[in-house]
DNA sequence: GCAATTATTATGTCTAGACATAATGACATC
DNA sequence: GATGTCATTATGTCTAGACATAATAATTGC
């Protein structure tokens, strides 16, 4: 009955997740086009598509050509996780950021570096990022110089490798994987906790096109979460 | 011949990650307004604004009115995890599913849970899903039986609570968040592991507007990780 | 000089209509 | 029965123009 008095694509938005929620429209029903949707709520047909697109795009709908839209029979929820630079997420815990370069040298990488990274020579670097002085993050990078030869005369002992690639090699894309690991002997000293315990990692391989530019590994501090929210749509349902 | 010969708005995205990448438009760089790029691209303006809107909802545009659009400065990268029904998730993995329920209890939370699914009665649901028969994950939930009644009667030997309440219990909105944890000596025997062994722990909760549903730990076996990718097409660097 | 008002500007969104594209279903053919 | 063709259908996208909105810049009033 209390239709909103809000206007526009997030109000027929509102409207579908309302009719989604209280099982209206359940899961796996094909709901009605957009043709029909844009005359019930006496809009043109472009508002509904733009309402429809988003609700696809975070997982609620599946919509296919022809065959319709369906509400998602299993509804994968689609979190998204914001991976800032690490001198940003401590800043941002309102801690005073600290980094320190542990190494850097060129040499050959092991093995499963060098599956992705290619057989080139490559810059090993090693820093720890620590906020109010507390160990934060264990950042253990492999720079590719095939890719990045500039990487080799730059200062690390000022700016973290993580913001000179940043601000000098350009990506178009990466694979990320979190995982959960037992710190190693040099994890623990470095993060002041003791050997097997459990750390959240974080594994990065960043490309540009079709060539590796850096794989890193991050290894957080215990207690270290990724917090993150799903489904906070522009909600003023009620 | 970097020119796609594809129309539409991707063709303009493209043509902007070019530039982007090419640093013919460097971070912090304001780009021209969507007018003058609708005729430079011999398009509607709508069009380019597609093109525009979608790049800054992966984060690497900052658009504000009057202020006009410029290259992200920190492009935090904007991974999306999808998180699906466990069963799917293992099906998908090409493996057998199995699940077990472990127990099914009407009873007062812990502290640290009563403090989002309040102090009503509520029900404690402990189940084990395993992949051919290797186990998976431990699923430790409460569920509220106040703003959820009907779990009470719910037979959840054949369905897990996961996907019973998928089917029964809507919800709006919830919280994740992925850590790691040292694993108790349940989590150990139930995932054949050692107690003290690093697991990849997600915790969430659910909540159907201002009322929590349900509360959930989902301890995964070792060697669990969640894979994503940034930059299919798009997205930033670092 | 400083504050309040007004003008300007770029993005945000909507409309009505159009053509493109993919997937389905029916029909016809071998 | 299996297969190929064609019409149908719903979404995908584009256009040209319009008004809304927010934030900045310019101007005015004190």
């Amino acid at each position: 009955m209390t239709k909103h008095h809000v206007k526009g694509w997030q109000a027929i938005q509102d409207e579908v997740l309302r009719r989604i929620h209280a099982r209206e429209w359940p899961p796996g029903h094909v709901i009605p086009n957009e043709v029909d949707l844009a005359q019930e709520f006496g809009c043109a047909r472009a508002t509904v598509n733009r309402a429809l697109r988003a609700l696809a795009e975070e997982g609620l709908l599946d919509r296919r050509r022809k065959a319709g839209t369906r509400v998602a029979l299993h509804p994968v929820t689609r979190a998204t996780v914001d991976i800032s630079v690490i001198r940003q997420e401590i800043e941002e815990r309102g801690q005073h950021y600290d980094y320190r370069l542990l190494a850097c040298d060129a040499a050959s990488p092991p093995a499963p570096v060098r599956a992705t990274l290619g057989a080139g020579s490559s810059l090993h670097v090693t820093a720890l990022h620590s906020g109010d002085g507390a160990p934060y993050v264990f950042e253990d990078r492999w720079i590719s110089l095939k890719t990045t030869p500039d990487a080799r005369s730059a200062d690390f002992t000022g700016i973290s490798a993580n913001e000179w690639l940043l601000a000098h090699a350009p990506y178009t894309h990466g694979d990320i994987a979190f995982s959960a690991e037992a710190a190693s002997a040099q994890d623990a000293s470095l993060l002041n906790t003791a050997e097997g315990a459990p750390l959240f990692v974080v594994t990065r391989t960043t490309w540009d096109h079709d060539c590796a530019v850096t794989a890193v590994r991050l290894a957080y501090a215990p207690g270290y979460r990724i917090y993150t929210r799903i489904g906070a749509q522009s909600d003023s349902a009620g």
